[in-house]
DNA sequence: GTCTATAAGTGGATAGAC
DNA sequence: GTCTATCCACTTATAGAC
């Protein structure tokens, strides 16, 4: 009922977010979507940001879920490259709301947002752990500060060469992943 | 006279495209910027997007003027390295358009602009000739092939690690430069 | 809660005088 | 070429009936 409803709205949201981005996004073709009015919509979220930040919590959420799957035994650099495999092959499916980065009302909205605020740094501290175990243990760089190693990961989730090695049309999915992710971990130069 | 209010127009399209984005732009702004009103602008362009792509061909033009300062006898990683540092510094000076990769009305237009197209066809050849030479003489991954190492490096003009770093106010640019540079050269694990 | 209808404001683009 | 003034499509958000 209520929660079901509210549930296709984010549904409808987050496809959009990752197909057109949060500026190109209209309310109306939420609407159209979900197969509701307009304003029924604003019975349940209060601003256009309110939406975008409720599909935020819940890829956040599914962040969360994801890493309780991963083994707790494996080394640090390994739960890494699986997070950074998982981004990826989210935005690939379509799925990664893409939103500005920077200088936007929807900024300002998502920070104060306890729920995606909480989420994400929940989810921040679990791959600083990470990080800093596998700087400890000799696998990851140790002249990178972890904010940096952080910024690169999340980097991942909007990465646009995803979607221009998608458009070239010469490799799956899965090649387009495993080359990022070499890029990412084991950069371009030679080894 | 004519040449230099245009000069002026492109300059302030430039740096508002880099401040806020394409969309987040508008024309009312490139206007005041300029100071002139907003039906002369449209004397001088005749869309929002004509705009952009002149924007965008400056950038290109200047990415080429760089590529000739760059001296032929270095080696070939050498100079791949030389231009992604040099993206990333226009970048954190404000002055690297930023533009929707995907769906847009932008991106017809660009592809119909004979002036970027060839640029952007220019820095792609000069480019991947390094590319196939590091490749060649074993500096760079052989694995990856030359499209993806090309869009990595193109990335690092919009790359949002720069922004967050340069947000976090712990480092220079030229140290973030060097934290990033490393990233894509060296990967994120130890050597 | 859902709807139709509309308010209120914005942004791209243009008409027409000078 | 530049200006003022305006048009028109579109978007967020809301009023009020059911």
């Amino acid at each position: 009922m209520h929660i079901a409803r509210e549930d296709a709205i984010v549904s409808a949201v987050n496809r959009l977010l990752a197909e057109k981005g949060f500026e190109a996004m209209t309310v109306d073709e939420v609407a159209a979507e979900v197969g509701i009015a307009k304003a029924s919509l604003y019975k349940h979220f209060p601003s256009k940001e309110d939406l975008a930040a409720a599909a935020m919590v819940r890829v956040m959420d599914r962040a969360r879920a994801f890493l309780d799957t991963l083994d707790a035994q494996r080394p640090p650099l390994e739960q890494l490259r699986e997070v950074a495999r998982w981004t990826m092959a989210v935005q690939l499916a379509g799925e990664m709301p893409s939103l500005p980065s920077e200088n936007s009302s929807l900024r300002a909205a998502l920070t104060t947002n306890k729920a995606y605020v909480d989420g994400l740094m929940d989810v921040s501290d679990r791959l600083g752990a990470w990080i800093t175990a596998a700087q400890a243990d000799g696998s990851l760089n140790s002249a990178l500060p972890p904010i940096a190693v952080l910024y690169t990961l999340y980097a991942r989730a909007c990465d646009p060469v995803l979607g221009f090695l998608k458009g070239a049309g010469l490799y799956s999915n899965e090649q387009i992943i495993d080359m990022v992710l070499s890029t990412c971990f084991d950069g371009l130069r030679k080894r």
